[in-house]
DNA sequence: TTCGTTGTACGACTTTCTTCGTTGTACGGT
DNA sequence: ACCGTACAACGAAGAAAGTCGTACAACGAA
């Protein structure tokens, strides 16, 4: 069988779920990435502090959510995020979490 | 004791737990409620489908997360919004929430 | 003071999420 | 054909979150 991954529809998209994914500190790293320019990056590419099956697990959940679009390349998989759609479906949400994240980055966290 | 309960300083609020607490959907319910006008409402006119004992630990979550400011007026509690705390930290980002909340209603949360 | 209202605090249960290891499959290269 | 890579699917263990009931505290009114 040709490997192919499902994607929701961009009506389909719940807001619940968008939040959902995008709650998970590892997942909005991910996104972080793709945003920067990352765009048809492999799962591997990006270097995460976690095993590689938890890996597999979050990018599932960003692509159930509609954040993302996964496409075989080989035996890679190639990333992208949803920009048009996710804007198209929720204005201005997925850039302010994105600038968000930015200027979040190196602040308190766990409060050190 | 002179009641009256914490709020994080702006700067100490994290995008983490800020999504987090946005990822429940009665705590959007919450939110919505007060960015349409209900603003200095007590805990009890929000009609929410749980129980009191939950319905406290939303707006604290809410308050933690600093999303919301609550202060005390007899036995109740005054709930509002923190707008412009919010934009200072997260530019645009409670707004973009706001707005896909009001486009998500009557749409598929639990796919029909 | 006594009572009802409003909300907090605590503990317990249930469900969901995160994480991982193992196993299996498609693809590319030797 | 064989092997290594990159990832999915499955199941399990632990952590975290939502929900509730009961008990308790502050306030206002009768």
């Amino acid at each position: 069988m040709p490997r192919e991954l499902a994607h929701p529809d961009i009506t389909a998209v719940t807001l619940d779920a968008v939040l959902a994914a995008l709650a998970d500190p590892i997942r909005r790293e991910i996104v972080t990435q793709l945003a920067q320019g990352h765009h048809d990056q492999a799962c591997i590419a990006f270097e995460l502090p976690v095993s590689k099956s938890t890996s597999t697990h979050h990018f599932r959940v960003l692509r159930e959510a509609g954040l993302i679009t996964q496409r075989y390349e080989g035996t890679s998989i190639l990333n992208a995020l949803r920009c048009d759609d996710m804007d198209a479906r929720f204005p201005g949400l997925l850039d302010a979490v994105i600038d968000a994240e930015s200027s979040d980055r190196g602040r308190a966290t766990t409060t050190p």
